[in-house]
DNA sequence: TCCATTTTGTACCGATCTGTACAAAATTAA
DNA sequence: TTAATTTTGTACAGATCGGTACAAAATGGA
């Protein structure tokens, strides 16, 4: 019905994602998304509503792609120990790949800013709060099935290792490469509650 | 001379290192910080330049007047791994101290952003760069001391270190208090290399 | 063919951005 | 008092920001 669309919509989120995820939220300006999605702007208000609707569907969609491999991993690893090893190396990997981004576009994005903009800004903090509590959770598996002490702070681990993820993110953008960010990993898996995973 | 300035340089820069420290550079306008300097603009530009420079000497002042400590435990702490703890439970304090912007001026000020800003985002990377080489040095330091065997790369220990600081940034910005930071001390304390400490 | 409907492109809006021109005001030196 | 010098305050310039009004263009249905 009526006139078409030139553009294919998800195709155009994809775009706009790697905008937002290579400069971040206020880095990236309306004119810069209409000229290189090639939408003009009224256009891409009718599809996506204002930016930060765009910015938030862009990081649904980083968040379901980009997470999906991540999810399994934590899901199928046989240990908590690995679950969480495989997320790491996973998450080194793909901040350092070539032909995108460096880093986690969720904690890059929109760190500081504008007053006006803490909305985005407190939306991706609630996406990090979730990737920390899912690494919560596996461990807590992992306690459960006796792979680690009753001792053992699950929360305090997740917290760990979500911030050295973090900071991952930052070294990635300052140039770190993937075996770099491994050796990271060899260290940070050098922390794993000690010695009581063979019982 | 002629007619005095009105205001005192130092405090005013102290103001403005507080206000990029809180929005980060591009979070802040001349607007904001003629209005919060109580300084106009005209004046703002003859006593700092533009708003590069300006941001530049505000992060002067941040890193000799929050460094300064940090690099003073580096110094004086007994052994490698005592100076390298000294200077995580250091930050994780600072990140969270109330009173004062969460996390480290020089990770979170200018992560992400327009194009035409990338010299600034440069230069703080080259000061975290400073960060990590300094710890790099004192654990090279342990290592010609005896504490630490010499398969241990150094560089990879302090890349690691510095890693969980960066990260630890990000959670003091999300809300994490000092005892959590601690725990993360904590956790990544353990990854010190293994048991060469007592020779 | 004609109409209803939706998208497209252009051209613009008010607000805000960094940065500055310029004259009045305030000081010291003569 | 007068002249030289520097700072201050106002007011504005040019560019860019997010967002939109409006008419031409392109489709499907009657």
């Amino acid at each position: 019905m009526a006139r078409p669309r030139k553009f294919d919509i998800d195709q155009a989120l994809s775009q706009a994602m790697h905008l937002f995820w290579e400069r971040g939220y206020e880095g990236v300006s309306l004119t810069d998304l209409s000229s290189a999605m090639n939408i003009n702007k009224p256009s891409l208000y009718a599809a996506f509503g204002d930016k930060e609707q765009l910015f938030r569907r862009a990081v649904e969609l980083y968040d379901t792609s980009t997470g999906l491999p991540a999810e399994h991993a934590l899901a199928e690893a046989a240990t908590a120990r690995e679950a969480i090893e495989r997320v790491l190396r996973l998450n080194a990997a793909d901040y350092t790949a070539d032909g995108r981004p460096a880093g986690c576009m969720i904690v890059l994005a929109a760190t500081l800013g504008q007053v006006e903009n803490e909305r985005v800004r407190s939306f991706l903090a609630r996406c990090r709060a979730n990737g920390e509590e899912a690494l919560r959770r596996r461990i807590e598996r992992g306690k459960a099935a006796g792979e680690l002490g009753a001792d053992v702070d699950a929360a305090a681990l997740a917290k760990f290792y979500t911030t050295v993820l973090q900071g991952m993110s930052i070294q990635a953008r300052d140039g770190a490469g993937r075996e770099t960010l491994d050796e990271v990993v060899d260290a940070a898996m050098a922390a794993w509650p000690g010695k009581a995973s063979q019982p």
